[in-house]
DNA sequence: GCTTTGATACCACAGTTTGCGGGATTGATG
DNA sequence: CATCAATCCCGCAAACTGTGGTATCAAAGC
């Protein structure tokens, strides 16, 4: 990114960030970057997203508790109007609701608000080239998601049968696919039913989600 | 971390590699450290996983091709074994496939070879301290399987609908969760498989899936 | 050695669901 | 004023689902 920007071409960054303290902070803390121009900082979503075609950032810096629409709606909003755009969370909240919900509506960094400052400007870098800055804590929630629970109660092919439905698939086809009679499915499904203490498809699933056991 | 070990109590990291100059490369780098100690080198996982309780590692850093058993299944496998190991994959290998069955598997961290050598330290560092120590790529990777398409054909209320078929539940079931009626139901659904040119829910759900519009 | 578990397969049955063929109305949004 | 989204309605044949049994064989555990 070094060469890509410059003080002639600078990095149009805009703060949302409804504390005026941390929002000068941010400011002040970003300007002394000479390839970095911080072109708006807003008390609100609305402001931000209202100011977009003015401000016409590379980078927004968005908290997530905010007066009116929330942060999460904002990154939602400002991603659908221009998609390249790279959204960086900076917030004091590391629940793991939130934090999922800010990157599925398309944050593309999530900083906690008790990082050394210097963070903050290498976060926008690292961002702007293509990486994912993450605090620590947040970096290894994400990592925890993907990992299943070792303690399932399940065996191995009731999984993958599991798995299948959670596809949609009929009983037929997943038979098919795992090349074997379409009763034996069957059997594995109730056996899954009476280990899990469950009646349908729906609760089975449910209930294995929820536990990560698929 | 800098209080839990030390000299006396070292954190114990175990290295599995195949390629000896890269083995003997990370060895002696992290032997530097004065709290670390590396208690075995290994070329297989198999040899890494029949020598656990001699070395009794707290960190194992593991490549993901390698002879026999390949990295993920030995990732699993030494999870399955105590579940407090915490993993590191260092590999050359960047593909999407691989980075997220290795974090399903169990990893901690994945860093690629093309790393500064320093962040293999700090990366060990940080796993053990709660973090995930990834590459900026294998971050950004990780972050965007999060992220939807914005480009769906499906409007929010059928995005809605498909997301409630995907957990196994009946038309009924989504109905009433919607509170309407459950022809409205059929009717999204009738829209959602014309839209998608599919004729069924697996059909839907998969290429839904395989787009990232649910 | 004996028991338990897992994976395989079969049968029958009632009830539900599904996909598709037709519609229709209302309210936005452009 | 046309289109789309969301809501609701009917009917039907085919397929699916959940549950009740039963059974064999191999592998793993005690």
């Amino acid at each position: 990114m070094e060469n890509k920007y410059s003080k002639l071409n600078p990095l149009r960054i805009v703060i949302t960030e409804d504390d005026a303290v941390i929002r000068d902070g941010f400011k002040s803390l970003l300007s002394q970057e000479e390839s970095f121009m911080v072109t708006g900082t807003y008390r609100t979503a609305e402001e931000c997203l209202a100011d977009l075609d003015n401000s016409r950032p590379d980078v927004v810096i968005m908290d997530i508790e905010l007066p009116g629409i929330d942060g999460i709606e904002g990154i939602s909003r400002v991603k659908k109007q221009s998609d390249n755009i790279q959204m960086l969370v900076v917030t004091v909240y590391e629940n793991d609701d939130l934090v999922f919900k800010a990157l599925c509506a398309g944050a593309g960094g999530y900083l906690t608000k008790n990082m050394p400052s210097h963070r903050l400007v290498d976060a926008v870098k690292e961002l702007v080239t293509g990486g994912a800055p993450m605090s620590t804590n947040i970096a290894r929630m994400v990592v925890a998601s993907f990992q299943r629970n070792l303690n399932s109660p399940l065996s191995a092919r009731e999984t993958e049968v599991l798995n299948l439905l959670a596809t949609g698939k009929s009983y037929s086809v997943i038979a098919s696919e795992l090349y074997v009679d379409k009763e034996t499915v069957k059997s594995h499904i109730k056996n899954i039913y009476s280990k899990l203490e469950v009646h349908s498809k729906a609760e089975a699933l449910d209930k294995a989600k929820k536990e990560k056991w698929i």
